[in-house]
RNA sequence: CGAUGCGUGGCUCAGCUUGGUAGAGCGCUGCGUUCGGGACGCAGAGGUCGCAGGUUCAAAUCCUGUCGCAUCGACCA
């Protein structure tokens, strides 16, 4: 069918080349135009208000476990971020430097920050003098940089929109709590709102971030096989506090270093979105983080009667608590449909006037293009339900993908015939030795994603690359 | 930073080999007919061909330089 034909020239096949199907997808549901700035982009209405949803449930989340937001300065002195060794080798190359004030050269160069830690910190050491000052548990939402050569919207621009949290604690137990609970937190998110079924581990040292001493993460799976790492949460112990010299004195009078955190999330979240939900026809979003959940179709608009009543039912579909949008421009039908599906919109109303004769209308889910027919003084109710059995049919689709995607194996030839032939987790034993994991990545370019934190079952008692003892049980995979 | 590709109306591209002063489709504007899976007719608007030099009577086209973007690799959320 002709019509058929132009859908698929709009939108390229997952099948047929699953990145360029992505970047089609970033264009056509209007998340983003590229900008003169290579790397950066602008996120357009329908993108952003993604990221708002994403926002306010992580916010209010944070804020239940006793979160406050603040704001820091997006320059870091030069001398700032030298002052955690690992942190500035991690991050030098990749910051963006400013020089110059005005036409004046600066005495100091300044970064724009890649990461706020440094400048927590340098706060804190002045902020924090008592245990009665602890803990402190700031969050902040903002941009950063980081000048990357290989740039993709979401999943990896120059500029990015995130939240990162730092806490301090008088101790390390502490510290180690919160970082479990903020991954915890991350991961309940995923899987509650995004419908994203998420792994949650430990990275390997060669893994972790720069000046961390432990790095915690959740790894989601994409369509493709691929994972994504989506969100992180550091314990610094007191790596940090004993660089900028962060001390407060304790009941016993004494001073003590404190024990730090850090975990982040970003609008990489909008990638991965993409990438586990999205189909040929374009995106798919979950109905808790669609920006418009509901969009009414008036067929023969022109028709007597036929707006009225499409915006009577999108009145009422409002009242009854739905995100819900009316389509009333004059495109065709036709085009209001595929506009819908390639935006992702969970559920489309259509409402002609056959239906207003019979007093009734067709509700159809994105998520896999069944119709359902309701009268009209049902469709609150109708379209309720059907927007939590598409958030839970799609978690169950994302979780059901996931697991068919795990492989286990024991031997090195296995593992090499898993990456190739079986995208997805591979859950193998590590003897913990960085040479094992550097190896494995040179042969088969998949690397170590996590160490899970669940307790799971050894899958053999040897490393699946040198054949040593091993008791750590890795979920390795190609990664974004 | 390496490899590859691409810069021509808003978008996708043709034209470049063989130099002669810019085209198509889509989109946009207006009017009319349409409307249950990207409708159609008619009439319009819109481009100093990425930038800078050079060759030439004449450059989108040839030469030199330069900038930018995309895709893929190494590094990273």
């Amino acid at each position: 069918m002709a019509k058929d034909k132009k859908l698929v020239e709009a939108i390229t096949s997952m099948d047929t080349d699953f990145a360029q199907w992505y970047t089609d997808v970033v264009k056509k549901a209007e998340l983003i135009d590229y900008s003169s700035v290579k790397g950066c982009m602008v996120i357009k209405p329908a993108g952003y208000a993604i990221w708002e949803n994403i926002q306010n449930e992580l916010d209010r989340r944070f804020k239940e476990t006793g979160v406050e937001n603040v704001y820091m300065p997006m320059f870091i002195p030069e001398s700032l971020l030298q002052k955690e060794k690992d942190h500035v080798e991690g991050f030098a190359p990749e910051v963006a430097w400013v020089t110059h004030g005005g036409l004046n050269p600066l005495q100091e160069r300044m970064c724009v920050r890649p990461t706020s830690e440094t400048l927590f910190c340098d706060f804190y050491a002045n902020d924090i003098q008592s245990y009665r000052d602890l803990p402190k548990c700031y969050n902040q939402w903002c941009s950063v940089v980081r000048w990357e050569k290989e740039t993709r919207p979401f999943l990896r621009s120059r500029e990015f929109l995130w939240q990162e949290g730092h806490t301090a604690h008088a101790t390390a137990g502490e510290a180690e709590e919160r970082t479990i609970q903020m991954l915890n937190l991350y991961a309940d998110f995923c899987e509650e709102v995004l419908a994203m079924p998420v792994v949650r581990g430990k990275k390997t040292d060669k893994e972790k971030f720069a000046g961390a001493e432990a790095t915690y993460t959740i790894e989601a799976l994409m369509h493709d096989g691929k994972a994504l790492q989506s969100g992180t949460s550091h314990n610094f112990g007191d790596g940090f506090a004993k660089a900028f010299d962060i001390q407060y004195t304790d009941r016993d009078n004494k001073l003590q270093y404190v024990h730090q955190t850090s975990w982040g999330m970003t609008t990489r979240l909008i990638g991965a979105i993409i990438m586990v939900h999205g189909d040929d026809s374009g995106l798919v979003l979950p109905p808790r983080i669609a920006p418009a959940q509901v969009m009414v179709i008036p067929i023969q608009q022109h028709k007597e009667g036929v707006l009225d009543k499409a915006a009577e039912l999108r009145d009422i579909l409002k009242k009854a608590g739905i995100r819900v949008k009316m389509d009333d421009s004059e495109k065709s039908p036709g085009w209001k449909f595929s506009e819908q599906e390639m935006r992702g919109i969970p559920i489309r109303v259509e409402l002609g006037p056959k239906d207003i004769e019979a007093g009734k209308c067709v509700l159809v889910r994105r998520d896999t293009r069944e119709k359902i027919e309701c009268t009209l003084d049902q469709v609150a109710e109708t379209a309720e339900r059907l927007l939590q059995d598409i958030q839970k049919d799609m978690y169950a689709r994302a979780k059901e993908h996931l697991e068919s995607h795990i492989s286990e194996v024991k031997s090195y030839a296995a593992f090499k015939d898993a990456v190739e032939n079986k995208p997805g987790f591979i859950r193998a034993m590590w003897c913990g030795s960085e040479q094992c994991e550097v190896k494995i990545k040179e042969d088969t370019t998949a690397t170590s994603r996590c160490m899970p934190l669940k307790e799971e079952a050894a899958v053999s008692d040897v490393c699946v690359c040198c054949g040593k003892p091993a008791h750590k049980l890795v979920y390795w995979g190609k990664a974004y």
